[in-house]
DNA sequence: TATTGTGAAGAAGTTCACAGCG
DNA sequence: CGCTGTGAACTTCTTCACAATA
């Protein structure tokens, strides 16, 4: 899809590189050297250099990186120059707790609007955005041209629900319920499965 | 840490394994191949099969693995036979949420306190378990012995709460907030990261 | 015969180490 | 001189392909 092959590990590097550019700009510091960036971020030197190489050529030799610019041409890549909107499904626990999040707005996704099968259980739970019918999800997409969306089904509706998404044109989903979701190659599918995030610490712990 | 070196992803997959056993006991059936198992984890059969023989020999020859047995024998692995207690601090937004999520409960894992620096506001807010002021953590962490936390605190407060979480000896942190944590390295972090979840699909979505 | 277990090959990602340049 | 950019070495993970075996 790309011109040289990324490693997809270096996309999210990116974006926190990107948070840690941010900081340094709010203390209105304006070159970064790699080294310094890199610790900040948790990584070696030599990937963060080999990170953004993958992208062009940024930094001055003996200076180091301009921080505004780093910054924004990671924007860029990431497709973050301009807001994004994204619709969320399933506003029960989980999805309505996301809505109240302010973590996504904060990084310039805007969640316009959720679905559930039943809205009005939603309202009631606070949700402060619209909450649709789960039937208009398809017009809705369509018309709104939306490319992303957040899934937190139950499991048993989750794959149920992505075919719909993508068949309206959803190109990525990040998918908070515990399936495997299967997807034509071209959508891109983010599993966030926070169960087994605690598994996982699980088996470290003794 | 382990006899032999097993893949860190390896691991995530072991937990993905378990899911699929327990639905296939549910249905009822006893045995399962490689390459069925595999199909519905999503990886291909022979990463199904190595994944398994770091951990001995689970299969029988021309007939494929036992379900049960199987299962039980990941939990052991994942030390996941007996019920984990885990902390959580930072009962706002998205730590609330968490409370209410369902998820963790049903695999296994009981969410034993909460704490907050303002409890009160977390009570109001719709907390069931007992949430107390964060200055309690220490003394509870080590008098329960807990050894999973998660850590919904906001960004600037976080590594700050982390080292109070291991200095109590905490061994493994489940983070939310989008912080690098710096832990000594018997310490285990698992980031999650909402926001970065969604940059990166942005990322493929054009 | 069907399917596991595994050494060996291959692919992907990371780190090193140093040349190149401001 | 200091720090970037990068080919090459290295490490880690995945896939293949087939011998072993119930």
């Amino acid at each position: 899809m790309e011109k040289v092959d990324i490693p997809k590990k270096a996309i999210y590097r990116l974006s926190i590189y990107h948070r840690c550019l941010q900081r340094l700009h709010d203390n209105g510091q304006e070159t970064v050297s790699s080294t310094a960036l890199a610790k900040a971020a948790g990584v070696k030197p030599a990937q963060l250099r080999k990170d953004l190489a993958y992208f062009g050529q940024f930094g001055t030799r003996g200076l180091g990186y301009p921080v505004d610019t780093l910054a924004s041409m990671i924007r860029d890549v990431l497709g973050r120059e301009r807001l994004q909107p994204v619709v969320l499904v399933g506003a029960g626990n989980l999805g309505s707790a996301l809505l109240h999040y302010q973590g996504f707005q904060k990084e310039g996704f805007e969640v316009v609007c959720a679905f559930d099968a039943d809205p009005e259980a939603a309202v009631r739970r606070g949700v402060a955005i619209p909450v649709k019918s789960d039937k208009e999800i398809d017009t809705f997409v369509k018309d709104e041209g939306v490319k992303l969306a957040i899934l937190c089904v139950p499991a048993g509706f989750a794959q149920a629900v992505a075919n719909r998404l993508v068949a309206a044109g959803i190109q990525g989903i990040l998918n908070f319920s515990p399936v495997v979701l299967e997807v034509p190659e071209e959508v891109v599918v983010n599993n966030v499965d926070l169960a087994l995030e605690l598994e996982h610490l699980s088996f470290f712990v003794r």
